[in-house]
DNA sequence: TAATTTACGTAATTTTATTACACATCAAAG
DNA sequence: CTTTGATGTGTAATAAAATTACGTAAATTA
């Protein structure tokens, strides 16, 4: 659906391309950027090819023309650039650090909407609709995404809970069955004791569905998996952006299910917010 | 700092710009992805201008000319925000409403990244650098937001505990004193609970920072606000893109700690960081 | 309402991109 | 080795797009 980023596209077709076409996207790769900003005449001599040359290469590469090319590029750039290269520094101050981790989650965000699975999605929805009960697992981090996808599903009129005890998961796992939902939260999905008890959990004929890792230990022990892959290399040392994707796509899916629902629930959810009025100071507005 | 968003700077400057210029703004804000891809004849047609004007509105922008600004505009595009928010139509399907629920999400922390005070942040880091203990606390949703805070801030092995428990809060805010942190979390603002809760804590000369809405009363309550504007138009029956930024918010205060603890304190974190290890399935990279 | 500034458009100019075509290179077949 | 056809590349002409210079209209101020 969304494009692949140009450059990686133009760095896979180099090999096959003509001597002059070659010399064009070497001097695009080596410096993109600059590309995006010059006109065909510089880019031309830059590659010592001629312009007709250049524009060739454009419409290779799927462009109504040198300035098409140039405004896809720059798109890639920007959507590619900020990821490599918005690592917080140890020098960095206040006004640097912040917008760096804010736009790490952002692209985070965004490469998810644009790979995510819809008919996985739908799925899982699928699950959550016909669950008798559901239940919540994550250790750590994944602790707290959980409890919040408790406090959100708790709202459709389902017996939900959240659970972050390694022995609590493992008994409920163990005494659950048919049309019991175990959806489990982890990040990296290679956390021994959220594996077996998953394992538990499928042995008994309940559904699991795993928030994870493509590919992990848990994912394949999982009825369907949701997964995330999330470079979490903004950060060395704590989770940061897959506990907010895991926490989006638990929004994603709570909206599939009120939508599923259809608007008779609705008001349902008006009651739940209207409970929490008389606890708040009134507004001004 | 020049990371703003040229759709928002347009928004933004729109009320100030002359008749022909508002036209072409207009224009472009109701469907900047066409912008970029028409010449300026086409354009200035579109808003009924000349192509000089448009050239002179781009200009305004800091474009170096109308291909310049159309570059400029791309990149903007592509950084992961969409324009407009997207409200979930009750008729959508997965594919439909699954990139809206992750774009308004992304609109809302690009707005925040824009609209943060970087000094406020820088203030609250103090707090917590020289905190004796800090006191998460949150109901509800953002009960869970808590969790993570503490979850995050023990690596920095200060005395940290989160409660999503009204009397507990309240026994914990009358005990406390200087050099105790309070810090509370609320999409509103306006709960009462919490605002007494501040007030007990203040009353005792703990510090309260207030992680919350602009105005509110546990704004005017805290020692320290961190305010957030978060237009939870999206959704109506649940808090979802507030909870989502008070959990970057504390990401960018946990980084804005560990900068200023230095690099002698990242051992700590990779301590931490391989105390998992053996609970861990072995990657197979 | 006159003076002055600011806003806007017309038309000329310049820059930029594309097309048409011719020459060159290369590979395979004679 | 040619020859032939195919593909690749550049030159020059043409078309498109953007910018500039300049003049007139509108708005603002005194």
């Amino acid at each position: 659906m969304h494009s692949q980023n140009l450059i990686n596209v133009i760095t896979d077709a180099l090999p096959g391309l003509n001597k002059s076409e070659a010399k064009v996207a070497r001097v695009i790769l080596s410096d993109p950027d600059a590309a995006t900003q010059s006109s065909i005449a510089t880019l031309a001599k830059k590659a010592s090819v001629s312009e007709p040359s250049v524009n060739r290469f454009c419409k290779r590469f799927d462009a109504a023309g040198f300035p098409d090319f140039k405004l896809k590029l720059a798109k890639s750039l920007a959507s590619g650039i900020r990821f490599v290269n918005r690592n917080v520094d140890p020098d960095d101050d206040v006004g640097s650090y912040t917008p760096k981790i804010i736009d790490s989650t952002i692209n985070t965000l965004a490469l998810v909407r644009d790979k995510i699975s819809h008919p996985r999605v739908n799925q899982v929805v699928d699950c959550l609709i016909q669950a008798k009960r559901i239940y919540f697992f994550g250790l750590g981090a994944s602790g707290s995404v959980a409890r919040d996808a408790e406090n959100k599903f708790f709202r459709f009129n389902l017996p939900v809970s959240s659970h972050d005890d390694v022995l609590m998961q493992r008994m409920l796992a163990s005494t659950g069955g048919t049309g019991d939902v175990f959806f489990i939260i982890s990040h990296t999905g290679r956390t021994k004791e959220v594996v077996e008890v998953a394992e538990i959990a499928r042995s008994n004929g309940s559904t699991v569905i795993g928030l994870t890792a493509a590919d992990s230990p848990l994912a394949h022990m999982s009825s369907v998996t949701l997964d995330v892959d999330v470079p979490e290399n903004t950060d060395e040392y704590m989770p940061m952006a897959s506990r907010i994707v895991h926490l989006v796509i638990l929004d994603v899916l709570a909206t599939g299910v009120t939508l599923r629902r259809g608007p008779d629930f609705l008001p349902h959810l008006e009651k739940i917010k209207n409970s929490l009025k008389p606890t708040r100071y009134r507004s001004e507005s």
